[in-house]
DNA sequence: GCCCAGGGATGCG
DNA sequence: CGCATCCATGGG
């Protein structure tokens, strides 16, 4: 993969390990609108639009260097690839999810985003976050910004419910006010067993939730969250039927160690993609 | 009407 | 600790 930075613009070339597609659909993302080859993807106040063809794709945005590491560009997919297509279980998943990337969101719209993600649907997730965007973000013009930190200690209970939040409402309320900006900076600088420990504190953030927000928002790659597909996926390899997601998060983050995040995504998407038991 | 969705909080033993 | 139960809401 050959990536070429211009001053609104990054072109890749020989682009087989990255398909926007498969990037935008892994369930690590819910805000972009894909419209035949082209996509917008917005984070925090920012958005790139993406077009594509067979072999290249052109990332236009004002911020060059934000999109580079958000659509992780500096990795070697390709390696990563190679070790895991070794594994037995991973192998039909890694060939099927081949341009998956792993985004590099923002923490805070992270820690946001998945606490609506809780036993919820991605459409539904997708809908309350949109939600929460127009009514409290602010106005960019052709699109509204993700709500500040700021601007989301000003909603209510009542509020969240009428963006479809549910009974996580209550959570989000509390979580909204008890976090400072200063939490998220230093968050960021702590090691995972810290950072894990701090995210357990926060209202609606259990162990799957604290692991996706150190996935797609801290940069960390060895945890394995276990949603509801991934438990269908570990009862279907192993043959068995539990639902202990602790054991399944154990076994698996001991199997594939510091690719964990990596073998997570591919599972996660091939399955649902396919809507596999 | 039933089941499910990128689960978490709570209470009880 | 482990375990069961409850929790809004919309789509299939």
């Amino acid at each position: 993969m050959d990536i070429k930075k211009e001053k609104d613009k990054l072109i890749i070339t020989n682009s087989q390990d990255f398909n926007v597609i498969q990037t935008l659909n892994c369930g690590q993302i819910f805000r972009f609108v894909v419209d035949g080859d082209t996509a917008v993807v917005y984070s925090k106040d920012k958005y790139a639009k993406l077009l594509w063809n067979s072999n290249t794709i052109q990332i236009l945005t004002e911020d060059v260097d934000y999109f580079y590491k958000f659509f992780d560009l500096d990795r070697d997919y390709a390696q990563i690839k190679d070790v895991l297509r070794k594994d037995e279980f991973l192998k039909s998943a890694v060939d099927y999810g081949s341009g998956i990337r792993i985004i590099n969101n923002d923490a805070y719209e992270i820690i946001i985003s998945f606490i609506i993600s809780a036993n919820n649907n991605i459409k539904r997730i997708k809908n309350s976050i949109e939600y929460l965007c127009s009514h409290y973000g602010k106005n960019m013009g052709m699109y509204y910004a993700f709500p500040t930190l700021e601007e989301l200690k000003k909603v209510s209970i009542q509020d969240y419910r009428n963006a479809g939040l549910g009974y996580r409402a209550e959570q989000m309320f509390d979580t909204v006010q008890t976090l400072t900006d200063e939490d998220i900076e230093s968050l960021k600088k702590k090691n995972k067993d810290e950072q894990f420990k701090f995210l357990l504190s926060l209202k609606g953030v259990g162990e799957k939730v604290a692991n996706c927000i150190m996935l797609f928002g801290l940069g960390v790659k060895d945890v394995f969250p276990v949603d509801t597909w991934i438990n269908k996926v570990y009862n279907n390899l192993t043959n068995t039927n539990t639902t202990d997601r602790k054991k399944i998060t154990k076994e698996l983050t001991d199997r594939y160690k510091d690719l964990s995040g990596f073998a997570q995504q591919y599972f996660f998407y091939y399955y649902r993609d396919n809507n596999l038991k």
